[in-house]
DNA sequence: ACTTGTTTTCCTGATT
DNA sequence: TAATCAGGAAAACAAG
């Protein structure tokens, strides 16, 4: 049995440690299991899913049912006197969920591993890191980063960014490049601007706006869900 | 080692 | 006025 730890950003900014006892696929980039705050992982850790439910609190769901008891000895087994501020009697677990599909149609000729941000080739089983566009249409076709970002009008696919920080903190988890720098919204913005000449996207109006165009597939390719 | 495409970084000026 | 938007220039990175 492993505990694994996880760092993540609550709504409110603040950092919360989170542990948790679970066997699933492991995971070698940052992710996102929290359904409102993505949250990154510097070092390999396993697949947790947390959710917030209506009184703000972390809900954990593990893919063993576990008493309360068992977690908190486990807690102390690892962690001794340093209690996890929301493992308390308040502490909800849930039943076994599924964790998020391993892969994703994104278009006719491409899925994406969705829980690692690789977009695969079935024909020749190859991974690659999704580019800029690409990463746009995992983002606004997954439930989990609404508020973060989603279409304004699904039919032209122009789509605004609700949170440009965070989807930017996002983008650079995404890209998985080695960068000094954090990636920021000016310079995820500026990308986004070449693609004006290169038909990826057209220019739009609107703060955070942007629209997706011929070139990144949209309309033909693939489409929004739903 | 070299090439190519895609960003990333930085910046100036215009716009909101 | 600060934050965005528009692009130019050049460097950086990844993949082949």
């Amino acid at each position: 049995m492993n505990i694994y730890l996880v760092t993540c950003n609550t709504s409110d900014e603040q950092q919360e440690t989170v542990s948790s006892i679970d066997q699933p696929t492991e995971l070698r980039t940052p992710d996102i299991y929290h359904v409102n705050n993505p949250f990154s992982l510097s070092q390999p850790s396993k697949i947790l899913n947390f959710n917030e439910d209506q009184t703000n609190n972390l809900e954990l769901r593990a893919d063993l049912t576990l008493s309360t008891d068992s977690i908190s000895d486990i807690s102390d087994d690892v962690f001794g006197d340093e209690t996890l501020s929301f493992m308390d009697e308040s502490f909800p677990l849930s039943p076994i969920l599924p964790v998020s599909p391993s892969t994703t149609q994104i278009s006719n000729a491409l899925v994406v591993e969705s829980t690692e941000w690789f977009i695969v080739n079935p024909l020749t089983n190859k991974r690659r890191r999704p580019l800029l566009y690409e990463f746009l249409q995992i983002v606004l076709d997954d439930p989990r980063y609404c508020e973060y970002a989603s279409y304004a009008n699904k039919n032209k696919g122009i789509f605004k960014l609700h949170k440009p920080n965070e989807i930017a903190a996002l983008w650079k988890n995404a890209k998985g490049r080695n960068a000094a720098h954090d990636m920021t919204y000016d310079k995820l913005a500026r990308a986004l601007r070449f693609y004006y000449k290169k038909g990826f996207m057209m220019q739009t109006h609107g703060h955070y706006t942007f629209q997706f165009g011929p070139k990144s597939g949209f309309g033909t390719l693939w489409k929004p869900k739903d």
